[in-house]
DNA sequence: ACTGGCATCGGGAAATTTGCCCGATGACAC
DNA sequence: GTGTCATCGGGCAAATTTCCCGATGCCAGT
C-alpha cells in the first residue's frame, strides 16, 4: 500500500469540509480523497473510494451519520471511522463505538489530537479524546445505561430537547414534525426508561450524564 | 444571672429529646430546663421558663417550627434559638435563620459540636455547622433565591416530595390530605417558580441547590 | 371578642396532556 | 419482493393541569 493515510471526510457543512481539508492536507502523509455530505453519500464513496480513514460529523441531515457508519462497516467490517463531533456527550461516543466507530473526538480538541487521531486510527487502534475517555470511565463505574440504548436516534435527539426544558410545541418546530409526534416520543422515551414523570425522567437524565450540570448551574435563569 | 446555660429542648420524638437531654446535662453547666414536642407548646413554655437557649427540630408535626421561632422573637427579640435539624439543605437553614433563629446545625454532627453550639448561642453569637455554612456560602455566591421564598413551609415541603419523583397520591399519604390538594400545591409551586414543567422545576431545584446531586447520582435506579 | 390577613385544604370544570392504540411511509437487509 | 424497523402522526378515553372558588383555622392587632 502506500505509504500516505487516504481520508474521506463527512459534515453536512462544506466550509467546514474546507477548513478541515486545509488542516488536513498540511500534513505530508495525508491525502484527503474524497468528502460527502451526508450518510447517504458517504456510504456510496466509501465504496467506491475505499479511504483508509473516515472522518465522520455524526450530526447530519436526516440523522443518518451513526446508520451510515453502520452500513460502511457491514459493508467493510475493516472500515475506519473517526467520528468527530460538537457533543461533548459520552453517550454519543458510546452510541458512536456501538455502530461501529474507532474513535471519537469532539471538536473543541486541538487540531493535533485530530492530527494523531487519524494516525492512530489508521492503525486500527482506537482513540476517544481525553474529555471522552474520562467521561465515559466514570459512567463505566457508575451507572447502567443500557435503558438509554433502547432509544433510537430521533428519541434521543427529543429527549435532548425535553431535557432543556422545551415545550412540545418547540421540539415541533425545532424539528419540523408535529406537536403530536413529539408527544408521542415523549410517552415512548418515559416507557423506554421506565419512568412515570418528568421528575423522575430528569433525575434519570443526570444520573445519566445527559444534562451538563455545570451548564446547568451556570446558566442564566 | 447563673452560670449555668439553661436550655429548652423542642423535637417531636420523646426518645429523642432524652437522648438529648441526658448528652446535655453532662455538661457542667447545662441544665435541661424545659421540653417541648411541638411548636405551640415551644412558644407556651418559653414565654413561661424563659431559657438562655432554645435547641430546636423544625421538623414538628404541623410544620410549625418556623413559625414557632417567629413567635418566640416576637415576644422577645433577644430569645436565642439554635435549629438541630436532619435537613443538610441549606435553604432549611436559610429560612430558619430568616424566621430568627440564631444557629443551625445538622443532626448528623458531632455531639460536641452542638455542645459548643450551644455555648456559641448564649453568648448571642451566630453559628452554623460546617456543612451548611459551606453550601450557604456557595448559594450566596451563585443564586438568587428569591423565588423560593414566596412559598410557604407547606409547600416547600411538598416541593421537596415531588423533587423526589413521589406521585400525588404518595404525597397525600405521607401528608394525610388529599390529592387533591397536591396537585393545587404543585400548580401553585410552578406558578411562584415561574416555571411551566416539571423538568423546567427539577432544573431550578438543582440550581437551587433544592436536590443533593451527590445523593442523587449515587442513589439506586 | 371581633376582624382582617394568611396558610391550608379541597371541590368544580374547562383545557390540556397522557397513555396506548392504530396505520402510513420510507430506508434498508436478505 | 418481503420483512423489519424508525419515523411520523391521527384518534380517543382517562388522567392531569390549570384556575377558579369557598371553608376552616391560626394568629395579630384593636
Amino acid at each position: 500500500m502506500s505509504d500516505s493515510i487516504r481520508i474521506m471526510l463527512v459534515d453536512d457543512h462544506a466550509i467546514v469540509r474546507e477548513g478541515y481539508r486545509a488542516l488536513l492536507q498540511k500534513q505530508a502523509n495525508f491525502e484527503v480523497i474524497a468528502e460527502a455530505c451526508d450518510g447517504a453519500e458517504a456510504y456510496t464513496l466509501y465504496k467506491e473510494h475505499r479511504p483508509d480513514v473516515v472522518v465522520m460529523d455524526i450530526s447530519l441531515p436526516g440523522q443518518s451519520g451513526l446508520k451510515a457508519i453502520e452500513r460502511i462497516r457491514q459493508f467493510d467490517n475493516q472500515a475506519k471511522v473517526l467520528v468527530f463531533s460538537m457533543h461533548q456527550n459520552p453517550s454519543f461516543a458510546l452510541q458512536a463505538t456501538r455502530a461501529g466507530a474507532l474513535g471519537y473526538i469532539t471538536k473543541s480538541s486541538d487540531p493535533e489530537v485530530l492530527i494523531r487521531a487519524i494516525v492512530q486510527i489508521s492503525n486500527n487502534k482506537h482513540t476517544l479524546s481525553a474529555d471522552i475517555a474520562q467521561a465515559l470511565a466514570m459512567e463505566k463505574l457508575g451507572h447502567d445505561q443500557s435503558a438509554i440504548d433502547e432509544l433510537t436516534v430521533r428519541e434521543f435527539e427529543i429527549l435532548r430537547l425535553l431535557l432543556e426544558a422545551k415545550s412540545s410545541q418547540e421540539i415541533a418546530d425545532l424539528l419540523n414534525i408535529s406537536p403530536k409526534t413529539v408527544a408521542n416520543s415523549h410517552y415512548i422515551i418515559k416507557k423506554k426508561l421506565g419512568v412515570n414523570s418528568d421528575i423522575e425522567l430528569t433525575r434519570l437524565a443526570i444520573k445519566m450524564n445527559l444534562v451538563n450540570l455545570l451548564e446547568l448551574v451556570d446558566e442564566a435563569t
